[in-house]
DNA sequence: ATCTGTCCGATTGTCAGACGATTGCCGCAT
DNA sequence: ATGCGGCAATCGTCTGACAATCGGACAGAT
């Protein structure tokens, strides 16, 4: 019943006339024969060029939408985009969410690329980058008795952290970790305000490290950011290997 | 004109109906209202509950299915599924390609995630782990010879080495960076077959280091294998700043 | 009893055509 | 040149329809 016989075929695959669409579009996109910004025709055109009907490009576009690869510019035609990380990573955390991944593998991730990333962010920062920390530095001093503020800023601190690697790779390896952290973080500050002054401590220790370009005195540091995070979240009566819940944005919604 | 008076109203954003559809459908996942594996409803039905034209449904529809979120099961009815890592790692590789990062970015990134993901993976390999890399390490020594079949071993090897971490999150943060590193590896390979004994070399050490639970050796020729990459790269004549680029494939095409 | 061929309802994929709401642009008045 | 009104283009949505396909039921053949 089950196959068994000499000749196999290959499944065939009817694919829907939007998917072709879509593919056709993207094709023509990855091969660079359309660069961002270009614009793509009205829907009209499409039809007119696919042969097919409205509704069927529209579908396709969906797809593509989705992905990214194009996106309307100036609230009406179409044109390529470059797809921004932070959609498609929020999408891969879900993903995670969904597949009810543990804290500690969430931990160990991050444990693997602290110092692979502060050595980066060492080796890259600008003065810009450092201005950048600096100032968000002050603003989690300020703020430092308003919890919520904190973990704002701290998310923020680890954003610009990440980004005076200026490695985009590694931001996007980070990015959907980041979304996974940033959650969890803020409970955990929430959770245990004691803990803020060490942040804060840690903080500015590491924005010196970038700044003296001192790797040892980063990785030091990160490690400790990390150990008390763990310990945070254990404080905070949670099981290490309880699933990581989210808040995840939808990704569609901003600016 | 713009915003000079004192109560600030929020943005009106008028979404599109197709989009509300989507979003609606989604949050029941996100919310594990509707878990992996649950049937949505038919368009019509769809049609009704949300009381809209079925092309809108159908649009909706699209954008879910682009991210995974849903998909048909048995070539007809839709159902809630798990977004796998590979396809929304393929879209965010694209992401990358896109913007025409450069190898040495990809290689800082390697090189950041490496050890992290060696000790891991020797924290937490299993025996079945040991057993698939011991006979891709086999295989590979059989097709020495073969630089096409060497590369492409070489990736299922680390395919496996990072399967062994057993950590999800890991595993999600390195598949985009993964599927930029392969095609560059089998160029690598194919312009410089001399390195393959040495390839060959690195990928036993590693499995020992796992085997073993040896950690320094684990980084130690994980570091080696990576400084040979880049070597392989340099030989190979490009500049470390050049794009990389990738023959990427579609995503939606596999069983 | 198992297999094959056929039929029917349900559902999807696709189409034609339409309409209101925005948006961009162009010409006109200032 | 600048600002404004008006027009055409385009999008979002809807109505209604039809063919192809799938799931399952049912009857006939081996």
């Amino acid at each position: 019943m089950i196959q068994g016989v000499a000749t196999r075929f290959e499944r065939i695959k009817a694919r829907p006339a939007y998917e072709l669409v879509a593919e056709e579009i993207e094709g023509k996109i990855l091969a660079g024969i359309l660069r961002p910004g270009d614009p793509i025709g009205t829907e009209s055109e499409l039809v007119k060029q696919f042969g097919v009907n409205r509704s069927t490009v529209r579908e396709g576009i969906r797809l593509l939408e989705q992905s990214g690869l194009v996106a309307r510019e100036s609230s009406r035609r179409l044109s390529v985009a470059v797809p921004h990380y932070h959609g498609l990573a929020t999408r891969m955390s879900r993903a995670l969410v969904l597949q009810q991944v543990t804290f500690r593998e969430l931990f160990h991730t991050s444990r693997a690329l602290g110092p692979g990333s502060i050595d980066q962010a060492i080796d890259n920062r600008t003065d810009e980058d450092l201005e950048a920390l600096d100032a968000n530095l002050a603003r989690t001093r300020e703020m430092r008795h308003d919890a919520r503020a904190v973990a704002e800023l701290d998310a923020e601190f680890h954003r610009l952290l990440d980004g005076a690697t200026h490695n985009r790779v590694l931001l996007l390896a980070k990015e959907p970790v980041n979304i996974l952290v940033r959650p969890t973080t803020a409970h955990i500050i929430a959770n245990n305000p004691s803990g803020i002054p060490r942040l804060i401590e840690a903080h500015g220790h590491l924005v010196d490290a970038l700044r003296t370009r001192d790797r040892e005195k980063g990785r030091l540091w990160i490690d400790r950011h990390l150990r008390d995070w763990k310990a945070g979240f254990e404080i905070s009566g949670r099981d290490l290997d309880s699933a990581v819940e989210a808040i995840i944005g939808d990704g569609r919604g901003e600016a």
